[in-house]
DNA sequence: TTTGTTAATGCAACAAAGTTGCGTTATATT
DNA sequence: AATATAACGCAACTTTGTTGCATTAACAAA
């Protein structure tokens, strides 16, 4: 269905995954501005801003659901496809901007794939 | 801590990951013995063969956390690292023998990776 | 500017996967 | 056989996310 009006909530929303290739999971996005917005409101915003192209969604370590902006997508076509990356000191996640060749796998179609990467970020690598 | 006591739920369930590298969700096999035994028990033994290094664990597309049998691991070291391919059409999940060369990541530290397939399997592959 | 349609919201109740505390059972050692 | 304690079952709980429904507000048309 996509996003048909311009409301606060979308506003808002969008405005916290301007910067760059971060994501933001659910859970924290409902602890920050909760008090403002609905939970319910929330996912179905993100949800809605997903089936846009205008973020892709990924699952975390512990199942969290993330969001991140995505690059070149549309509703008909999801084509911004990349690992994440963890960080298991810091908690950070974001957007790995590469390539990554996936296997040869006889006789299976390959549809999607999401490579979760975890280690120490720049930030917590000394 | 590990498994200490051969118990009938440790002897079952190790049974149920006898057959090569299939994965099992631990809702399917809920399902499946909830009758014959308590789900926390089933979560807890479950545990004590990850902690052991009989089994690993990974979450599947949908967060479900799904289980299969370890080649070569300990409980002081896990290396049996593979991506797990799943069925987007019958739902199965197996683990592939193969290895992936991650990407070059610049001044992080790679410690963990996790890379999930989706597609279809040999049997639902036409 | 006002009106009318309906998308979007808030609220409460719910759902599903997994966890915790605690009293009881049973494994395995002595 | 006695005993220490790992493992178990049960019920209650936690957390993330979802659903139904009445209310509100975006936005287009009059």
């Amino acid at each position: 269905m996509g996003v048909i009006r311009k409301t606060k909530a979308v506003e808002v929303l969008l405005n916290e995954f301007s910067t760059g290739s971060v994501a933001i999971s659910a859970k924290a996005l409902i602890e920050q501005l909760g008090d403002t917005f609905n939970k319910t409101t929330i996912y179905r915003v993100l949800d809605k801003l997903e089936d846009d192209g205008v973020l892709h969604s990924f699952l975390g370590k512990d199942g969290l659901k993330w969001y991140a902006k995505c690059n070149g997508c549309t509703s008909k076509e999801h084509k911004d496809v990349h690992p994440h990356f963890q960080c298991l000191q810091c908690g950070k996640v974001d957007c790995l901007p590469v390539h990554v060749s996936l296997p040869e796998i006889p006789n299976r179609k390959i549809e999607i794939s999401q490579l979760l990467i975890q280690g120490k970020c720049e930030a917590c690598f000394v």
